[in-house]
DNA sequence: GCATTATTAAACTCATTAGTTAATTAACCT
DNA sequence: AGGTTAATTAACTAATGAGTTTAATAATGC
C-alpha cells in the first residue's frame, strides 16, 4: 500500500532500517558511513535509504560527492499518533498522562469533558 | 524478518489490519463479524488475521464453531517503546513528561540525573 | 446421519522486496 | 584529461505478500 502510514510502518519494519534510523539520531551520516556496521552490499544499503526517504523518514542533501542523511521524524510522530490511540489499553495512567498533556498544552487543568 | 518487533510493524504496514484491530478495539469479534466491512474474501481475511496472531497483536479462543478474535496489545506497547525513543525529537515537552512518568512511577520528583 | 454455518487450507497468480554483482554517474583532486 | 572516491542504476535471483477460487474441516441443529 501506498499510504503514508503503511509506508512508514512498513519502513520500519527491518531491522537494517531501524538500525539506520538509530544511527541517524546521533547525527547526520553519509551513505558509507550509514553502510559501514552492516554486512552487506553498499547498494543494499542505499536501497534501504531510498525506502526510508520515499516514507519520509529521512532527507537527503548533497555536499560535493557525499549524500549525507538526516532524519525526520514527522512519520514517527503520525506512527506514534496511531498505536497512542490503543494507549489506554496498556497504561494505566494514561488517562492522568492524558490531563497532563492537555495542562502543558493550555495551561489549565482539563475540565473532564 | 522474524524478530517480533519487525513481525509487529509488518503487520501494521497494511491498512486492512490496521482496520482489524481498530474494530477490535471496541471489543471481540467473529471473523465474519471482522470481515462484513471489507470488499475481499473472507479466506483473505482470514490470512490477514493469521498475520495478526503471529505477530501477538491477537489472541482467538474457541466457541462452538466461532472463532472469537481479541485484541492484545503487548506489541502495540513494543512498537511504542520503540518510537519513544525519538519522542525528543518532535515534542518539546517530552523532557517534562517524562519527569512526570518518574513522578507517577516512584512518587517523587526527578533527582534530575 | 445430513444439511447448514463458520472458518481454514490448498493451489495458484501477480507484484513486491531484499539481496547480489557489474556498470554508470557525479564530484573531487592533481 | 585522468584517476579516485561516493553513490546510484541496471539486471538479475529467490523469497515473501496479498489476493483469488475451490475444497476441506469443525461444530450445530434437525
Amino acid at each position: 500500500m501506498s499510504d503514508p502510514l503503511s509506508m512508514t510502518f512498513a519502513a520500519l519494519a527491518d531491522p537494517t532500517r531501524r538500525a539506520i534510523l538509530a544511527r541517524l539520531s546521533e547525527g547526520d551520516a553519509t551513505v558509507n558511513e550509514i553502510a559501514a556496521p552492516f554486512a552487506m552490499s553498499l547498494p543494499a544499503v542505499s536501497k534501504h535509504l531510498k525506502v526510508l526517504e520515499a516514507a519520509g523518514l529521512i532527507t537527503r542533501s548533497r555536499t560535493a560527492q557525499w549524500r549525507p542523511c538526516h532524519l525526520e521524524t514527522g512519520p514517527l510522530k503520525e506512527a506514534n499518533g496511531w498505536i497512542a490511540h490503543y494507549r489506554r489499553f496498556w497504561d494505566q495512567s494514561f488517562d492522568r498522562l492524558d490531563d497532563y498533556v492537555r495542562q502543558l498544552q493550555t495551561g489549565e487543568p482539563d475540565k473532564k469533558s
